[in-house]
DNA sequence: ACGCTCCGATACTCGCTGGTATTCGATACC
DNA sequence: GGTATCGAATACCAGCGAGTATCGGAGCGT
């Protein structure tokens, strides 16, 4: 290997900055974490794929994060945050109920498996680790209460009479989206498309 | 652990023998498995844990299993066997089909965090890799035939008209349980407890 | 009784991976 | 231009864990 001596005339070097940028190198190793620990999940995935992945080394990701879990930490938030938002995108598209809850199941449940994996991996630490579970809850009740606001408001508008509430009716949806891409995942087959759409006319069918 | 010194004279030793069980092993270690694998996940797990939980040395775990995947197989394929039949148990207890439909919904979602833990490990793993795949959804798809067989008699004999065939319904009330159990199980206080019931009414209400 | 066989225990190998210490190069400041 | 600083690269280490080879003893057939 050799390195060029590289010439340090400054003169002609490039006016902006070749810099390697400062803290897009986190964002790229927390990408890459993305990508390789939905690949392997968290203990199957190494530090080295990580770096690797994001085009560097072990020495980046470990002057940027102190331990394999903080980057998971750093991970999850980021995923979160912009989970969260997409969902809160769909929503304001519409002001229709079953279009906006139909995005929002497409949002939640995107046949990409690289999401759903995450956050299965999110939700396992969350359950084992009461320091995750803190902030993974916390987002989730987040999300939650953002649809519910949506379907509140629809629910007020079209007094179909039913016996659900928002918040229960935003955790049926969430949940039943959630579970129906378990099945699905693995075993496409197994899941009609329209079951979700279904299942809600029959829950707001007025009693 | 004490063995008797068990005797070998044929005329009254015991009919029964008290030997060092033969396959008991195998089914202790599986069992052993299951704890030890719910609470730090399959990557996580060490053969030694599993032996140790189980009373046993790596020896016996790896002269039963040819190796942690062999193992984690063998062990998912138990659970399931035990989980029909506790479904199918369930199922037989009452004749009237919401009572049934919510005695199954219990029992695919007892609070036993492990099982949950173990189920998602399970499903990750299907995800990622085909050759688990085959095994998980084969299992899967034996599953809710299972229950479907049930639900199938129910709805025949319960003249509740629904637009609703029995594998859909299954699938629904399958993914149902499992959504409400991911968002509950770090956060208990999110899901009402009667919610499965509730939801199965609506959708068996005659149309 | 006797030995054969099987299976679990013990001890060891070996690759791998998280983490660390150090080096090296470039940017930023003087 | 020279130097301090920061961050990424490199080299390295130690622990760990899957898998293996071997040992020993308990059943079982004869």
């Amino acid at each position: 290997m050799l390195f060029l001596m590289a010439r340090t005339t400054p003169p002609d070097e490039t006016p902006r900055t070749p810099r390697p940028p400062k803290d897009e190198v986190r964002a790229r190793v927390i990408r890459a974490a993305g990508q390789v620990f939905a690949e392997r999940g968290f203990a199957g995935a190494t530090i080295d794929q990580v770096a690797a992945a994001a085009g560097f080394t072990k020495g980046a990701v470990y002057s940027n994060f102190g331990s394999k879990d903080d980057l998971f930490l750093a991970l999850m938030q980021a995923e979160v945050t912009t989970r969260v938002a997409a969902v809160e995108r769909s929503l304001a598209a519409t002001t229709d109920l079953p279009d906006a809850l139909a995005a929002v199941g497409a949002e939640l449940s995107r046949r990409d498996p690289t999401w759903q994996l995450l956050f299965l991996e999110f939700w396992q630490r969350a359950v084992r680790d009461p320091a995750v579970r803190e902030a993974f809850v916390a987002s989730r009740r987040d999300l939650r209460a953002r649809i519910a606001v949506v379907v509140d408001r629809f629910l007020a508008e079209h007094p179909a009479r039913t016996g659900w509430n928002a918040g229960t009716l935003t955790l049926v949806l969430v949940s039943l989206t959630h579970g129906l891409a378990i099945e699905g995942l693995p075993d496409p087959d197994a899941v009609p498309p329209d079951v979700v759409p279904r299942v809600l006319a029959d829950l707001l069918r007025g009693e």
